[in-house]
DNA sequence: ACCACGGTGGAAAACACTTTCCTCTCTGTA
DNA sequence: TACAGAGAGGAAAGTGTTTTCCACCGTGGT
């Protein structure tokens, strides 16, 4: 037990072929190798139980089976979501899969993609919003400048405007769709749970639903969108805070469903019922919490495809010169939790 | 630009030492430099933008900064849960986390297990109810012998059995204790969706609820226990085959909550009421499902806990000669989905 | 003044592979 | 019968580190 590992060389000394032989085997090089040596070769690989050293193969080659994927949370259901089309993807093909978590830190983010790099990933998937903060966005670009010009590639889940193939869901568009649908039910007051200020991925859902709001020749009262945490709790927090002040929206629209959950517990424990008393709305359609009570209306992201989709992106094919990008509609879900204002 | 790597040598010459002093002050070896080439090298390698190369690092020390977590699917949130208190404790320490998933093939389990092997990983977690199938078990125990003779560490989240060590929820217990909890409720007649035959996890905590019972003198009625999927989907489908037969139980309790959370949607749609007519109960309270309503009476297990338990276990101090063993209780909790029965 | 020794630096081996290049042996053709 | 060329095997160089081993220098003790 515990004799260490077995080489190459043993297993070729054992089959008695040289070294290049043994490899040319093991792996399937274009190289021609007789059957009579392969079958000696595989036997004794067989009979040794080698498993060859990934670290040295890397080495060799230049190029490892490590693919990244960067997200800021792992338990939020929306990157293990995306995280799950992610896997999918990789683990058809055989490649390994990396996960880093950021915790919504910059520098981590950065951090991890040098990580990935010093480990010759061939190609890192990168999930989240970007931040509205010019400088982290440089930063971060010139790190996947650098990992780009060392052979890797990179796809995003995210806005589109990194140096890399990007899906990006179309939350302008998704978040007007859903504020058309809303305003057809009767709504003409709306509350927001806008979630952070320097999330783009907020931002567009707010300006999105706001933009369609003024089309239609509404207004949306300062003191009714209220920013939060873009979280349960912060959705839950927020909703306190926006119920406190008092306000007379028929409908709230939480930027997230998970936020949106955090909103439906609040307005039950302030004893308001939904749709009765306030019409709620969510986005992202997170398969965890299609069973609410009342379930949410809500604007349905593909999250698994999408996953899937930036994987292909950054491992199939040729790696593209210009930046591809992927846009993906949401589509608005209507269930229980919004309904036609009382009057 | 996309000149390549640079190299340690090219920082030693650039700084104009040896490749082994070079190498000395990069890393933090035993070796004193002289402060005077130090800061030559320090700043060499500032200048280039030097990133050592992993593989090379990991073929030298053999030793590499990976570890492996394994589940069964990453977007279940009870996996999710536990991941993220694995990649808390592991980014903690600096290392790179590598994700596999098997979706319950326990082929794949061994396969990535020699993956990491191959990758010289220092340790690996292993996420997920066993099998009851000993064939399997059996090959699982030997993939882990030999990665553990090869230096790696191993530990898991599941039942105790394998030769590794283990954080293991007390099924049995929990279950047991909820059963008793809900007969203080009134509860005589139970429905159980007990998962599928052939995971330990599920079979425990029937048995352990079903162990309660009896040692109460109350029985369990063959026709009120149905097996199914473990999922969301299992809950529900094994919930409207066990109305459809028609039952006179008046506590229903699924062997873990995303089962019970099909089995609140089945019931919903079969027009009846929880707790009214039919008290519900899961297991684990998962931190997503928190906010069902009715909020589901549950064994709250510390999920994310019990994945850095595992993680700690698998990377700090002294490998255990013997499994060491963590058994974590669960705590019942008790929310709105059950309630004494109606008559 | 000499010697032993601790502290530094460098040359080179080791790590486990891949791949290039060379050699040798056939086979087929002139 | 010779020779070109293809096919197959092996020696050895390369991959980027770490680490061992050796050499050297200076210091302190005798």
């Amino acid at each position: 037990m515990g004799a260490g590992y077995v080489t190459l060389e043993q297993v070729a000394e054992h089959a008695g072929v040289s070294l290049a032989t043994a490899s040319r085997v093991i792996n399937g090089s274009t190289r021609q190798v007789s059957e009579r040596l392969r079958e000696k070769v595989t036997a004794s690989a067989r009979e040794l139980g080698y498993l060859a050293n990934a670290s040295a193969q890397t080495l060799a080659r230049n190029s490892s089976s490590l693919v990244g994927l960067i997200v800021h949370d792992i338990s939020d259901p929306y990157f293990s979501s995306i995280a799950s089309g992610v896997t999918r993807h990789t683990e058809e093909q055989d490649l390994v899969l990396v996960l880093g978590t950021t915790s919504r830190s910059h520098h981590r983010e950065s951090r991890l993609l040098a990580t990935l790099r010093a480990h010759r990933a061939r190609a890192v998937v990168l999930v989240g919003s970007r931040a509205t903060d010019e400088e982290a966005n440089k930063r971060l670009a010139k790190e996947i400048d650098v990992f780009r010009g060392q052979g890797g590639r990179v796809a995003c889940v995210s806005q589109p405007g990194l140096p890399a193939d990007t899906v990006s869901p179309d939350n302008h568009a998704g978040a007007a769709d859903l504020a058309r649908h809303l305003m057809a039910q009767g709504h003409r007051e709306f509350a927001i749970l806008a979630g952070p200020t320097d999330l783009s991925t907020a931002r567009e859902r707010l300006d999105g639903f706001h933009s369609a709001l003024s089309s239609a020749g509404l207004g949306l009262a300062h003191h009714n969108v209220v920013h939060g945490d873009f979280t349960r709790d912060g959705g839950y927090e927020s909703t306190r805070r926006l119920m406190a002040t008092g306000n007379d929206a028929t409908c709230l629209f939480a930027v997230n469903d998970v936020m949106a959950t955090g909103a439906m517990a609040a307005l039950r424990d302030l004893g308001k019922s939904v749709p009765g008393d306030l019409s709620v709305a969510g986005f992202d359609d997170i398969p965890t919490l299609r069973d609410l009570t009342p379930a949410l209306t809500t604007v349905r992201l593909p999250l698994e495809e999408m996953g899937r989709r930036a994987a292909a992106l950054a491992l199939d094919g040729e790696p593209a010169q210009e930046p591809r990008v992927v846009t993906v509609r949401g589509e608005v879900v209507e269930r229980a939790s919004t309904a036609p204002p009382a009057c």
